[in-house]
DNA sequence: TTTTTATCCAATGTATACATTATATAACGT
DNA sequence: ACGTTATATAATGTATACATTGGATAAAAA
């Protein structure tokens, strides 16, 4: 299971940086949620991701969205 | 954003002992995940939590759900 | 030409998800 | 009666999500 924000922000014209400065995290481990090198998440930051990409949980987790 | 591991387990009248012992996570820490006494999550433990309860992320978080 | 966008990298610190061990209680099945 | 199910509580340790500070490069916008 991981995330495919890259894919979304691309649908969306949109850019990382874009992306990391709505949420507010650290571009450090911003960068490593976007690139999957992180084993999990707080739910705030994937509530605030959803909200900014206009998107849910099973949109982001690639898996479940394959589906 | 907050689970509803219980209403599922009731959905499908399992209990929580049934999902911790498929699940191999500690007992103190799978109850904190259920009881929401956690911040976040780990990828595995969704997915595995997922695939027991034969459900998607957006089905776990209500916030989603009742969207 | 200076600011902002857009990306990268390294080090150090804190909060917390999860593990482990050791308990306890009580209902149910055998 | 004993084992298993089904739940609890507490203490201590490890791995990691995320913060912070301090950089760097390059392109586009002001």
């Amino acid at each position: 299971m991981h995330f495919r924000i890259d894919e979304i922000l691309k649908e969306k014209n949109k850019t990382r940086y874009w992306l990391y400065i709505q949420l507010g995290l650290s571009y450090q481990n911003f960068k490593k949620l976007v690139e999957n090198e992180t084993s999990g998440i707080r739910f705030e930051n994937l509530k605030a991701i959803c909200d900014i990409l206009e998107c849910t949980p099973n949109d982001l987790f690639v898996e479940y969205h394959n589906k």
